[in-house]
This record gives structure tokens, C-alpha cells and sequence, in this order.
RNA sequence: CGGGGUGUGGCGCAGUUGGUAGCGCGUCUGGUUUGGGACCAGAAGGCCGCAGGUUCGAACCCUGUCACCCCGACCA
């Protein structure tokens, strides 16, 4: 990609409200700009950051059999007085022409559980999963910080089917490990831990996955032996580690990036959800629900990754690997540069060329430390009179020159 | 939803006792620069969040309202 293509600027300042972390340097590297509280555009970027995550968590989420679809934002009144949520305050109403009443989604069970209804009748059609990679909707009180909590946001849902509780347990301990397989995928498996949670109505506990940082809105206890943790919210009935037992807990802030819960019948019952067993008998449907937020990853992996100059995003979700940055004004520089940026692209590297603009070197490189892309490679008449590059690693401070014939 | 704060060119801000709006960044033109956010000269760009009110006169005072941020509450 050529730098002066691309769709949105970087800029200096932003404004003093912003003052999470995620949200000015996102917003300073034109990865996103926001249109009001809690709701943001994506711009080609940070788009690139989403696509990155979600395609990591598509990936994980497919090979642990479940199958992909994509749900309706939209969903009418009715399925919620089904289940007596039609009345809670996050939800945002809207009318149809003849005055039915929608609600835009701010989760799925709604909508699931009688999709799946009108395709399994059977215990040979469970255990079943499906998943969407949607936005979700909830009129929270307060947005804040930046796109770790929005109105609109965007997730990954999951919802298994089972025939019975054991299946729903095992399949629930998989996904505990899927989710990790996730998180380090994303670079944020070393900081994330399992953390026992209030399990709402279904079942004693759910579990989450919080990412340990200060500006996290969990206040959690940690069992640094075994990397598990206990939420604040259920601290006075569990109050040691709930593996070992370790009273020894060690209070921390987490951002809570994941969460999954055992639905068990509540939703099935709702909508007469059952199935015949081997027997002929009707029995319960046993549900479970798992989320993941790849906006709130992408804000969290920010937080997580940055410097005072800007972020440093771990390989697997930087919109590109390799940042070249072409200095001076000798135009065989840039058609060198040009020459080395397009010999790259063929071989399949992703690169963002920042091609001539009219600026100093010190914007060029305090551009390419904003954005954060893995490696950068300086291309100039001194560099190229060795036949080089030079390459510097974001997170690391030290250039180093390599010969042209070489990166390619 | 309770408390606190803020709304002024695209962005960041200033604006005194009420007298008809200014600075920086960015943008445009020309020129000089070019390895860590350059410089000179010129230019464009504002219903001062919105609606009422007070006043000869309102960015400024009063009332209402909307939006945004922070703290808390809330949070499948």
C-alpha cells in the first residue's frame, strides 16, 4: 500500500477528551475516528487491525468444528417477551412502518436458540455450534475508554447445543482452551488469565478472560502459581484460588476480553427447544455461550503494546509487517524504493510504502513510530550506496543495515 | 442514572468589566530546506453546540435543551 493512497491521516493532537490510551493513538494513527460516544468508524487501518483479529479468532472458532453464519442486527420484540428480557435498559427500540417493535440486538441467544430449533430435532443432530462475527448494540449508561466499551461494538459469538451436561461440559472446557489458543495468537496470551466470574442465572460461575492492565475496568484476584483469577463481583464466596486453593491472592485490573457462560436450558426452555432422544423422549436442549470482542481486543492490544511514541502491534495483527520509509529528495531514492517496495509486495510481503511526500524526515519516522508496523526499512542515498536498506524492529532501538539482494 | 467538567475555523486552544473573534497545528500558493515532528512570504476557512430571554449591543449574563469527557453506579 502507498502511504499517500491511503484513506485517513495521522495528526499530532487529539482532543483532550480522549484520554485513554487506545483511543488517542488509534485515532492519532488514523486507524479510527471517532462519530459519537461509544460508536467508531473504522478506517482502512485499523479496518486491517479488525479483519486481522477476527480472522484469527474465525480460524480458531472453524476448527473447533463450529459452523459460521451471520445473524440479523434486527430482531422483533416478540423474542424477548419470550424470554422476559424485553425489558432491559441497554437495549435500543425502534419502530417498523406499521409500528412493530424492534430491538437491535445486544446479544444473540434471541435469535439463536429458535434458529437452531428449526434445524435439530434429534440427539443425532447435537452436539452442534455456530458462530457470527457481528456488531452488537447496547445503550450503555456511560462509553468510555475509547473502543474497549461502546455502544456498538463488534463479537464473536458462539453457542453450543447438547444433548446432555456433560457434553456441554466438555465442549465448554475445550473452549477454554480454544480461547487461549486465541489470545496468544493475538500476542496477549502471556498477560490473559482465566478468571472465575458471576456465572448471571445459569450456573454458580462463568468464566472470563481478563487481560492484565492498569486501566482495566475488573478489579480481579490473581493466583500467580496457576495464572487463574477470581473476579471482585464473587471474591466473598470464593476467596482462594478455585485450582489450588492459594488464599495468597494478588489484587490486579483486568480487561475483560472474553467471557463464556453455561446457558444451560434457560433459553431452550423459553422456546420449547427439545429434542428426542434415543428412546423417543423429549428432553431439554443444554446450551452454552461464548464471546469474544475483536474491537475490545484490538483497543486492548493498544493498551497493552504501545510506547510513549506510539503502538507496537504484534505481527499477526499489524495491518502490515514492513513499513519503508524513503528519505530525501534524489528521485532515483524513491524509484529505488519504489523498486524494493514492489519486489517485496510479489513475494507476498504486506508493506506500506510511504512514498514521496513533502515532509521532513523526523514526520516520516514519527509517522511510521505512531502506526507501529513490526519493521521498518529506511531507504536514502546513504543506504543505497551500500546497496542496503536499513531495518529497525519497532521494539527495538537498534538499526542495523541489510543488503537489498538480501531482503528480497 | 448520580456527581464533576467541557462545547469557539478540519484538529488543539485563548478570548479581560458585555462593544461585533484571535493563536498554534493542519490545508492551499510560491520559494528555501530534507536522517527524528524545518523556515520565509502570502491565502482560504467561524450562525462561538442549539433554542429562548435580558440589553442599544451577547462567545461572554439568565433559562432551557442537546452533545462530549472524567469519577461512580451499571455491565450475559
Amino acid at each position: 500500500m502507498l502511504y499517500s493512497k491511503l484513506f485517513g491521516k495521522t495528526s499530532k493532537a487529539v482532543s483532550a477528551d480522549e484520554e485513554s490510551i487506545n483511543a488517542q493513538f488509534l485515532i492519532r494513527g488514523g486507524f479510527i475516528n471517532k462519530q459519537m460516544a461509544g460508536v467508531y468508524n473504522y478506517l482502512p487501518l485499523g479496518l486491517s487491525v479488525l479483519t486481522k483479529i477476527q480472522n484469527i479468532i474465525r480460524e480458531e472458532m472453524t476448527t473447533a468444528g463450529a459452523n459460521e453464519i451471520l445473524m440479523p442486527a434486527l430482531t422483533q420484540e416478540e423474542s424477548y417477551k419470550t424470554t422476559g428480557r424485553d425489558n432491559m435498559d441497554i437495549l435500543f427500540r425502534t419502530e417498523g412502518p406499521s409500528g412493530a417493535k424492534y430491538f437491535l440486538n445486544p446479544t444473540h441467544e434471541e435469535v439463536v436458540t429458535p434458529l437452531v430449533q428449526k434445524y435439530v430435532f434429534s440427539y443425532q443432530d447435537l452436539p452442534l455450534a455456530v458462530f457470527q462475527i457481528q456488531n452488537k448494540y447496547r445503550n450503555e449508561a456511560r462509553a468510555k475508554s475509547g473502543i474497549l466499551r461502546g455502544r456498538e461494538f463488534n463479537m464473536k459469538d458462539l453457542y453450543s447445543f447438547h444433548a446432555n451436561e456433560e457434553s456441554l461440559n466438555g465442549y465448554y472446557e475445550m473452549m477454554k482452551k480454544v480461547y487461549f489458543k486465541v489470545y496468544d495468537r493475538l500476542g496477549l496470551g502471556a498477560m490473559t488469565v482465566l478468571v472465575y466470574a458471576s456465572g448471571g442465572a445459569f450456573s454458580r460461575y462463568s468464566h472470563e478472560f481478563q487481560t492484565i492492565c492498569d486501566v482495566g475496568e475488573d478489579t480481579i484476584f490473581v493466583c500467580d502459581k496457576c495464572h487463574i483469577g477470581v473476579n471482585k463481583e464473587i471474591i466473598s464466596e470464593q476467596t482462594s484460588c478455585p485450582e489450588c486453593g492459594n488464599v495468597d491472592l494478588v489484587e490486579k485490573k483486568g480487561i475483560e476480553v472474553g467471557n463464556i457462560f453455561k446457558l444451560r436450558t434457560k433459553f431452550s426452555e423459553a422456546f420449547g427447544f427439545k429434542y428426542l432422544d434415543g428412546e423417543g423422549k423429549e428432553q431439554p436442549v443444554e446450551m452454552g455461550c461464548y464471546g469474544i470482542g475483536p474491537s475490545r481486543s484490538m483497543g486492548t492490544l493498544v493498551e497493552v503494546f504501545h510506547d510513549d511514541k506510539g503502538i507496537l502491534w504484534p505481527e499477526a495483527v499489524a495491518p502490515f509487517k514492513y513499513h519503508i520509509v524513503a528519505l530525501g529528495k534524489e528521485d532515483e531514492t524513491y524509484t529505488a524504493a519504489h523498486e524494493i517496495y514492489q519486489k517485496m509486495i510479489a513475494s507476498g510481503a504486506e508493506v506500506l510504502f510511504d512514498d514521496r511526500r513533502d515532509v521532513t524526515a523526523g514526520v516520516k519516522f514519527a509517522d511510521a513510530d505512531l502506526i507501529g508496523l513490526p519493521v521498518r526499512l529506511v531507504v536514502s542515498k546513504k543506504t543505497l550506496e551500500k546497496q542496503s536498506v536499513e531495518i529497525k524492529k519497532r521494539n527495538e532501538t537498534e538499526s542495523s543495515l541489510m543488503l537489498i539482494s538480501d531482503l528480497i
